[in-house]
DNA sequence: GAGCACTGC
């Protein structure tokens, strides 16, 4: 950094001369540079810059309106001017919409070109230059190019920002730094956090000094129930009806668990509005992300005239997950209900499966919420839970997600990163033992660790690739299977939302159109009969509707195996197929398979005679996902995604034969580490034959048998032959 | 016979 004072920051910004781009100033410039000058983080540029200048690392907590995320990252980039030695300053942010609108308005208040002297960086899209010194980027990016840059060379200063969220990335990028400053003493570090939990970064970070920034933000009065509420959904809709029968105008947003529950809370609140005689109009919008833009974009809309000049105001009501807690901001919203509840995600590490559960919030979040009230006038937070109850019974935070993760992917990078040693890496929050052990198992039955642990060559190209080390090892295989080509495809389909659209009124003729595409071998092949489709059609947006297919989503899946592809090249791995043979059974369907093995054969099932399927080695009983094409008659299958809710769910499905799970697996298929079970036995029968006879013969009579055991089912055929495409 | 909170590379 360099050695400038706030002063001359100051007068450099008030001066004819854009010291960045030896332009004048424009006038529009003037204008934002006065607004400028009103935030909170304004006065606070002097403390800032003595503080950076003599420390290596500064937290800085500013709350909400305090213009941290824009100004800071200025106050760093006029200080590096005099001295600038080609080295960028990054800002991180959690979320890709983030980066790109702050650089946007930050390249305004700067009276430059974005993408010029301040750019963005995020996946699908650099918007950077050789000229540029202030770079905003997700936090997943940065991590990925230290990957590949440990030091973090093309940087003088890292500022993370949205510390407080607790990403995956921010966190490992937190570790990192701490390892990167022994290393790097001209790197600054500034981490910057909207909470009071500030002391624990400070403490992580050896007691950097802290800096406060006030926001600036109105009061919001908080009101509890006095009795705990056994019944929040419904708890939660007569508070909206009760505020929009007594109180002022001004809007409301209720937060809700997920799009279910969503949905009806709407209807409900709009059925009984509407008859209230004594009450203005009210218009109801959902809100979670899945919801098509289009839709997302209308709780923007205007709250509905009182139906009489003077009469009760119009209102607005906003249903939303927790997309409007953070990632969205609504102005006008003036009072906030707050059940208490969302959706988060837990890992179980001893069956090895990520799950959704609905949770009490945590104080942090609570407080959040109730901010949401006060951006743009003094406001009203109603909490549907007792004051004892947020005393006592909220944790102050939420869990970091490194804690309710499967780590498989953050190990392989970690070790991408060079950090040899895990148990004794400085996390913030260290995760679980069981669940690292999770982890560093997964890696090594795949091959990207040896048994001692150390990254393998086949686990450094795995790291390159932006998916999870399944998928990863899957791609990376594929060419010896001769299908890289069908397997970035599926790898591409497994990396987006469901593309198969099934609208409550039209299930039957959703299921029908998607019965088109259906694989008798399972539903990776279908997804790859799906993209054929979609390609044969032109990439037709009409097709897509035409045949219940989400545009949107093949669309990003078509952007991501672009990605991909460059990878596997960059990787100098061969794209290939398989020459096309219609027949299921054929080479082509039989190699694609193969590789989905060579990614997924630790997420295998085996029926039992009772029906039942059992997961191997867990022996979970899990039942085939309704949406599966896959009918009953598949003994052994591989499954993408373990989904619990109230059944244990096996979704996205294919057919596999138990020799290529021997033959692709062997050491996870050492039936010594099996517990005992139907499949196993099954297993032990098949290693005997093959030990008595060559196993090439042996395969072929299994698809003579196999191919008896289906034409056996009289209305076998008829389906394959209408399902083959 | 159907539970995708939210992000990110």
């Amino acid at each position: 950094m360099g050695a400038t004072t706030a002063e001359q920051g100051e007068a450099a910004e008030e001066g004819e001369i854009n010291p960045f781009t030896n332009k004048p100033f424009s006038d529009k410039y003037r204008k934002i540079l006065a607004g400028r000058r009103k935030l909170p983080v304004n006065k606070h540029r002097k403390e800032f810059l003595d503080l950076v200048q003599n420390n290596q690392v500064v937290i800085l907590v500013g709350e909400t309106g305090s213009g941290k995320t824009t100004q800071i990252p200025q106050f760093m980039v006029f200080d590096d001017l005099p001295a600038f030695k080609g080295k960028k300053i990054a800002c991180t942010q959690p979320r890709r919409l983030a980066a790109m609108s702050v650089a946007q308005r930050v390249a305004e208040e700067m009276d430059v070109v974005m993408g010029q002297e301040v750019g963005y960086n995020i996946r699908f899209e650099d918007c950077t230059s050789e000229r540029t010194m202030l770079q905003y980027m997700t936090d997943g990016m940065l991590l990925r190019e230290a990957m590949n840059d440990p030091l973090l060379t093309r940087y003088s200063a890292v500022i993370l920002d949205e510390a407080h969220d607790r990403t995956l990335s921010t966190d490992i990028l937190m570790g990192l730094m701490k390892e990167i400053i022994k290393k790097r003493p001209d790197l600054k570090v500034v981490v910057m956090s909207a909470t009071l939990d500030a002391g624990k970064f400070q403490k992580y970070f050896d007691d950097a000094p802290l800096m406060s920034v006030p926001g600036r933000t109105f009061p919001v009065e908080i009101y509890y129930t006095p009795e705990p509420e056994s019944d929040y959904l419904e708890a939660a809709i007569f508070t909206a009806l009760q505020i929009h029968r007594t109180e002022d105008a001004g809007d409301i947003l209720l937060f809700l668990t997920g799009e279910e529950e969503i949905e009806d809370a709407c209807r409900k609140i709009k059925a009984e509005a509407d008859q209230m005689p004594d009450a203005g109009p009210i218009k109801v919008y959902p809100l979670y992300s899945t919801l098509p833009p289009q839709a997302q974009k209308r709780i923007y809309d205007d709250a509905p005239p009182p139906r009489t000049p003077g009469g009760r105001p119009g209102r607005k009501v906003v249903v939303s997950t927790n997309l409007a807690e953070t990632s969205l901001t609504i102005d006008g919203i003036v009072y906030v209900i707050d059940p208490g509840f969302s959706k988060q995600k837990v890992y179980n590490p001893r069956i090895r499966v990520e799950s959704l559960l609905v949770s009490p919030i945590s104080k942090a979040s609570a407080q959040q919420r109730s901010g949401r009230a006060g951006r743009t006038r003094p406001g009203k937070c109603f909490r549907l839970y007792t004051e004892n109850a947020f005393m006592k019974e909220l944790i102050e935070t939420t869990y970091p997600e490194i804690l309710r993760s499967n780590l498989g992917t953050v190990v392989l990078q970690l070790k991408k990163l060079g950090i040899d040693d895990l148990v004794h890496f400085d996390f913030m929050d260290p995760p679980a033992p069981e669940t690292l052990m999770r982890a560093l198992e997964l890696l090594n039955y795949l091959g990207a660790l040896d048994d001692d642990g150390n990254m393998t060559p086949l686990g450094s190209t795995m790291a390159d690739f932006p998916v999870d080390p399944q998928l990863a090892k899957m791609l990376i295989t594929s060419p010896q299977y001769g299908c890289s080509n069908e397997i970035m495809t599926i790898v591409s389909l497994l990396n987006v939302p469901l593309v198969f659209m099934r609208p409550p009124d039209q299930r039957k003729m959703a299921d029908e159109a998607k019965a088109q595409f259906s694989h008798p071998d399972g539903d990776h092949l279908t997804l790859l009969n799906v993209y054929h489709a979609y390609k044969t059609s032109g990439e037709d947006q009409k097709w897509c509707y035409d045949n219940f297919c989400n545009y949107r989503t093949l669309k990003s899946a078509d952007n991501v195996r672009t990605q991909l592809k460059r990878y596997m090249e960059r990787a100098d791995l061969d794209l290939v197929s398989l020459p096309f043979d219609e027949r299921p059974k054929g080479p082509y369907y039989t190699g694609i398979r193969k590789a989905l093995c060579a990614g997924y054969f630790m997420q295998v099932a085996h029926q039992e005679r009772s029906g039942n399927y059992l997961t191997v080695k867990d022996n979970q009983v899990v039942r085939l996902h309704p949406s599966s094409c896959l009918d009953h008659a598949s003994e052994w299958v591989i499954y993408n995604e373990f989904v619990l809710t109230n059944q244990n769910y096996i979704r996205t499905v294919s057919e596999v034969r138990a020799e290529w799970l021997l033959d692709i697996a062997p050491s996870y298929f050492d039936l010594d580490s099996f517990p005992n079970c139907e499949g196993k036995r099954v297993l032990e029968k098949l290693i005997m034959r093959r030990k008595s006879s060559s196993s090439r013969e042996r395969d072929d009579d299994e698809d003579e048998r196999r191919k008896n055991r289906k034409s056996d089912r009289g209305d076998r055929d008829r389906k394959d032959s209408k399902r083959r495409r």
